[in-house]
DNA sequence: GTGGTCTAGACCACG
DNA sequence: GTGGTCTAGACCACA
């Protein structure tokens, strides 16, 4: 699965969607040219209406992130990806978050990077 | 600093403060009768409005896990905090969603865990 | 009325609202502050479901031509209006656009503001 | 020119140029056995692909409003025309949407008015 | 099959 | 009351 949504969250699953796909085009995980699920199928993957993925994919689309064809599907667009140590700040910002989310519960540095492994 | 607010983030800042606060109260990592921040000390740690930390500290307190009590101060409530194995799932729930922000950024799991440790 | 939809064109009822919306902001016709219908009266006036006028809405946001507060309605936000040059450019467009079509029903100029007068 | 097309409109030219044709052929301003210009003419006078008018004067001919043999150019079918009520009608109708466009842009009916005789 | 639009109605949060 | 979001389903245009 590309993307995955948390119905528990009180972030909006339209906007869940789109800042996941928004990371993952700007880091070039996905490539330019590559072919995004289709809306009604990332939709029932996710178990959200069809209208839900087209409203993120229609932000997308207005920030230019994505180009959309009716009847040919909604691929990534043209353009420049983030620089490598753009990416490195943003990985070690969400390290950061998770080392603070695993202090509060208690665990240590150790701990938190044995999650992750048994986790993998 | 026992609590970190994102001013980017669309979560307001008050959520964040009552999620955090709720994580470490529930987790037992802030014992019942330890004393937190006066309102105004933390509103001025964070940079903000002294309103938006009351708030998050209201909320905290209608839902029972901390005690206001006028001339002492707010004070975590004596409640059965959160069993090891839920502690345990949380931490795997945040690992798991770390992970997923490194492959989105197009890094492995060991480049993952290395920004931990360069974090720390 | 303040907006008007034809339902026998090929352009999307939202797409008709936020067009005519976005001219009388840009025009200054509808001042900064000034607070538009709510969308509920607008959809009920247009005889449509409140989430075209939502979208609508959204949209005109988006671009910063609107601020809209839940509980609190919409309202026009404080920009630049168009230089008087332009407007009149665009209404030069428009009668352009007007006299073309006239002359296409096989109207003359004259008959074609005596239809202007007698619609007055 | 017989047509004009707007670039900028989000309605496809080839839906302009039909639209065109048809109020006029409509409305007997291009007469029947009247001679249309050529696709290649045409599509070269407006800065198109041939495809693109060629597309409008397939569905004008599957319409039945054009008549196009090969060696004998694309003429205007033997039909009746609007009745000069009807005529007077759609030209009330542009009037009126004209008059709703200079009022969005701030204008009165006289400068509306003004603005049709400075453009003729 | 694709995406685009719209409807009718629901529930939520805010004031 | 306000806007925000989501659903379930419809019809359309395009390929």
């Amino acid at each position: 699965m590309i993307v995955t949504v948390d119905p528990g969250s009180t972030v909006p699953p339209y906007d869940q969607i789109r800042e996941q796909l928004t990371t993952m085009i700007q880091a070039g995980v996905l490539a330019a040219g590559v072919r995004l699920p289709s809306i009604r199928q990332l939709a029932a993957d996710l178990g959200l209406a069809p209208n839900t993925v087209a409203r993120s994919y229609r932000e997308l689309e207005s920030a230019g992130l994505i180009i959309t064809r009716v009847g040919r599907g909604t691929t990534v667009s043209r353009l420049p990806t983030l620089p490598a140590a753009e990416r490195q700040r943003l990985l070690r910002a969400a390290a950061e978050s998770y080392l603070a989310t695993a202090a509060r519960l208690g665990s240590t540095v150790d701990e938190a990077i044995a999650a992750l492994r048994s986790g993998a």
